[in-house]
DNA sequence: TTGTACGCGTTATCAC
DNA sequence: GTGATAACGCGTACAA
């Protein structure tokens, strides 16, 4: 006994009218009188009906549907950036297909290729650490459908970019670090092919070229994005004879391994070790001391990279000009952890 | 000269056989050899062929597609659950359609219609905490999409929920709040309409009474879900002249809350004041001291919801038998917010 | 093993 | 205003 989907032709046989009629009612064409109109949706609510996305989209070539692949939903950065796409898609009646690529190469292949099954009309991608070749998000554009990369962007890719201006503000917050009385600092990045991190190096290198600082190469390390990994590595620098007594890092979660280990080192946080992070996550304020960051607008991210969808301003592309990336501003957002007492 | 997306036809016609061929082909048919198997998808691969799941899901009555409804995505909770969920539905390859409904009863009615449009076979629904009716879940049952609550459950309703072992665990917490030490145990409890809240409220109650402490009226109080709210009447207990000394909170969110004011009025957390939360969010092991918290297995949670999804036992709903619960173990957290020293 | 014909639910187009 | 019809892309009886 499978109730069967309500459908207009349901309708139309029970108003005694024809179904193209129901449809024409049901999407407030001009041609049809109100009063038939409210009569119909008034029948519609009556049998229950609900409009069938599926059959209207196969119809109309478009899905009403966008697709989003971060690496790991439960990071707050990124959760509010997909608030962000929200808020702008549900005001144009757009549906979200988020996925994880869990910093995973493999998973995001396979989230993009399910995402174009699914005949989404865009997909809006910060792509993972390991993400080092270009060609599933070619695969993208290959299928005529819009691609949008935010924050973590391939640079070799000439698609829609949304991004902060990674650069000067991490030129800004090493001169700010140095500044505050601290001149050896090391530098914890993230995988370098992605211009996200090598533009956040690039600033660091900047403003200690301009306060022509000493730096040993080894305070510059790269592709440490997991914390673990920059736990280890900050231990082994801490440890040296001549420490860093700053920490800049492209993300809060490496701050917080640092900041643990120097709680479990007893280093005195701020006053012998600096930490400066990344993304202004919510436990930055919940810290003892509470940790120094870039607020990073996450959510107006989100929000740019969805309107950029819906502008389609991509005929650069089709003429093959280079595409301007959209910048959104950061903010410096000196705390405890930067301050010496 | 927009490119046409390729269908089953070219290939078709590539090839010089039938659409239906390739249809059959590509879905590994057993009447179709390996050899023209591996001929087809070779070719579909070099055109570039994307299956259309709108279509084939048109075709087929389902879309392979599930709603996911739940307050917040950027807690970690919920996060936690949509992980579980993805875990077993990118097995399954059904793809995850997510909304929030921002704690927001309007909100959550919309998403509902939505997902109903978008044809998903089933919601998986943690509600909002202004939702106190079931007329919005109750019209998916009617379009027969499958329905399962998870975490924060409308009793009324019978439908396939997973829930944890509210009203068990919440009493356990009690009594080892009491045999830790604290007799002026303050409950701020969340929604009584949603089974959740009434549960943990309930086995609060029952540890109270066992102990025969002598709880004052205002000590137990509902609807605090928003931080800022358990802030204010938290304040107003602890500046009674009789204040708690402990309080008992349904979420960590609350916890961290009254953590700060502490912190304010210079109360001296765990000696004079424990603090005892539900969900183990990250930031409880962050704080100072660490906030003692319920892990209730969020990922878990997500995980079985899912399963219940697949299993598809809903033959008891059908029979209007009352469907049983499944339960998931939570596990006490004792931390320093709860332990004197 | 392969092809034909049709239907899923909607909407665009043309005709009246 | 209103109705008939085709088409979106795919899968599946049924036939061959």
């Amino acid at each position: 006994m499978q109730k069967k989907r309500v459908t207009i032709y349901d309708i139309a046989k029970a108003l005694n009218v024809s179904a193209s009629y129901i449809s024409r009612a049901l999407n407030d064409h001009a041609s049809i009188s109100e009063k038939a109109k409210e009569k119909i949706k008034k029948k519609a609510a009556e049998l229950n009906y609900k409009h069938n996305a599926l059959a209207a989209n196969l119809r109309q070539g478009g899905s009403k549907l966008l697709g989003v692949i971060v690496p790991l939903i439960n990071q707050r950065f990124f959760s509010d950036t997909i608030s962000g796409i929200e808020e702008i898609c549900s005001d144009k009646n757009y549906s979200l297909l988020i996925c994880q690529s869990h910093e995973n190469f493999a998973k995001e292949v396979h989230a993009v290729d399910t995402l174009i099954k699914q005949n989404v009309e865009g997909i809006l991608i910060s792509v993972s650490s390991e993400t080092n070749s270009s060609e599933h998000l070619q695969n993208i554009l290959t299928h005529d459908i819009q691609l949008i990369q935010f924050d973590r962007c391939l640079d070799e890719l000439n698609s829609i970019k949304v991004e902060n201006n990674n650069l000067e503000i991490s030129y800004k917050v090493t001169k700010n670090i140095i500044e505050s009385g601290y001149d050896k600092i090391a530098f914890l990045g993230g995988p370098n092919h992605l211009s996200t991190f090598k533009n956040r190096k690039d600033g660091f290198l900047k403003a200690i070229k301009e306060f022509n600082l000493p730096i040993p190469f080894n305070f510059i390390q790269e592709d440490l994005l997991v914390p673990e990994n920059s736990y280890k590595v900050a231990r082994e620098l801490l440890l040296l004879k001549d420490p860093p007594n700053a920490f800049l890092t492209v993300s809060d979660h490496q701050s917080l391994a640092i900041l643990r280990l120097a709680n479990e080192l007893q280093i005195d946080v701020p006053n012998d070790l600096a930490i400066f992070g990344f993304a202004n996550e919510d436990f930055t304020t919940i810290t003892n001391p509470f940790l120094s960051s870039v607020d990073q607008k996450s959510k107006e991210l989100g929000r740019q990279a969805a309107l950029a969808f819906f502008a389609k301003t991509n005929a650069e592309r089709v003429r093959g000009e280079k595409i301007e990336p959209i910048i959104v501003e950061s903010e410096i957002m000196v705390r405890q952890s930067s301050k010496k007492i």
